[in-house]
DNA sequence: CGACATGTTGAACCTCATCAACCGACGTGG
DNA sequence: CCACGTCGGTTGATGAGGTTCAACATGTCG
């Protein structure tokens, strides 16, 4: 194979990649994508199955190209509580540490860009810029731990719900290029199931069921097949969060 | 003043400290962390004031060097919670960021040793061994936030209690030599008053107080004059929080 | 068809929040 | 000096919000 194709596919497949700007490699200039390309794999997950699990040490990192990825915490008598969502262009995998503290689960059927983990430490250590990224996407993941920290420990069941779904069209809306406003009722899939929502708010199964049938009977949301939302006005919903309106940046 | 003398001085003046090897600074050479004290100087902040506020760009980082800060977050209806505790040798700001999400505030008297927001970046900008380090901290608040977001969205009030009390047992045996394990029963001051516990747990004033009560009747916690705390039985208070005893490392 | 997974709804119960009274320590001003 | 207010903490009575347990509905897959 000539190499002088070869490269020009490794850097195309890049360029060509949905989530290119807004992921982690969007820090890297064109020939330090090619060494990332190289090293790259993509990789699909069915809805279920765990990613990486607890204590041991996790072989590769990874871009989230589509779907979603629970990271999930248990305690010894069985309760969970899930402490974080990855939605694309969400990296994951924990920098320089040995092991997570927590499991990595495909919470829909998830296609991933993978790395392992020996070639890109080395390309971590080699370009500066990319570790710089990754540290702000840290801080980010922490505000948003924090931010949930408030939701787990003073909001009411109604409030956790609304918040939830507030994300959801949060994360919906910045799903496409970062600029778009989204005019009109936000629409989209409820990604996670009842028994995800409630070790997601720190609920019981049946109370998030009941507060989306209450959201649902206030005609703050409509539901279609259960798992399609729409908010007439997302004022309501954002009200009822006890919150105000992320901005979409 | 002669240079030679002044640079001793300085040297030194970190080469004391208390918190050195356990600090971020510990990161630098002799060399860097002359620099480093050139432009810091410490401060002293009565318990309750507020040090960084909500949404306005911080003028400074800094490293604690005694008592302990509480970050907080409050919803619009004046519901508080507590999403960090920052002990020694703990580091305050966030690195990069226009503006803090949340409050920063004196839940003892405390001791900083401040950098300026702009010589801190430059300083960050040249020894990526400073960049380095601050990451791998924030990596273990990102995993402290996610172990305090298990306590609230799944334990019990007692379980919290019995947590948080944990906490600083653990806190407080490693204030000293990272190395030193700590025979007997542990024995602390409870930096917090209980309206601060409670926004840390996520629970009242009054539930904080019934349980510390309550252990305090099972004889797995002693308390004097209402701040010193002594734990018997280590394992007893592990076995209430639900939870294996931290490793001290 | 039955087995299973997912979700909804109802009734009873329980943990924790709420409201209120009270206590001791402390500081301050008459 | 004491009366007074304030602050931090404790204790009790009551009730609401969520959990728990159970039954049922729906859809899917063998």
């Amino acid at each position: 194979m000539p190499s002088d194709t070869a490269k020009q596919a490794d850097i195309s497949r890049c360029e060509q990649c949905a989530i290119r700007h807004r992921a982690v490699c969007g820090a890297l200039d064109p020939e330090e994508l090619v060494k990332l390309n190289r090293i790259a794999h993509t990789r699909t997950i069915k809805a279920g199955s765990v990613i990486i699990s607890d204590e041991s040490a996790p072989s590769f990192f990874a871009n989230v190209m589509s779907g979603v990825i629970k990271l999930t915490k248990t305690l010894a008598d069985g309760r969970q509580q899930i402490v974080g969502l990855l939605f694309p262009p969400d990296f994951l995998g924990r920098a320089y540490s040995g092991s997570n503290p927590y499991f990595a689960e495909a919470a829909t059927d998830v296609e991933l860009c993978c790395f392992s983990h020996d070639s890109f430490q080395r390309l971590l250590k080699e370009h500066p810029g990319l570790e710089h990224r990754l540290f702000e996407r840290t801080l980010d993941e922490l505000d948003s731990a924090r931010e949930w920290m408030v939701l787990l420990g003073r909001k009411s069941a109604e409030e956790k719900v609304a918040s939830f779904l507030l994300l959801l069209a949060h994360r919906h809306a910045m799903r496409g290029c970062p600029h778009s406003t989204t005019p009109g009722a936000p629409c989209f899939e409820l990604p996670l199931k009842r028994a995800d929502i409630a070790d997601y708010l720190g609920l019981t199964i049946e109370t998030v069921s009941r507060q989306i049938t209450r959201l649902k009977k206030a005609d703050v949301i409509r539901l279609h097949e259960n798992r399609i939302i729409t908010v007439p006005h997302l004022e309501a919903l954002a009200k009822i969060a006890g919150q105000e309106l992320p901005p979409i940046h």
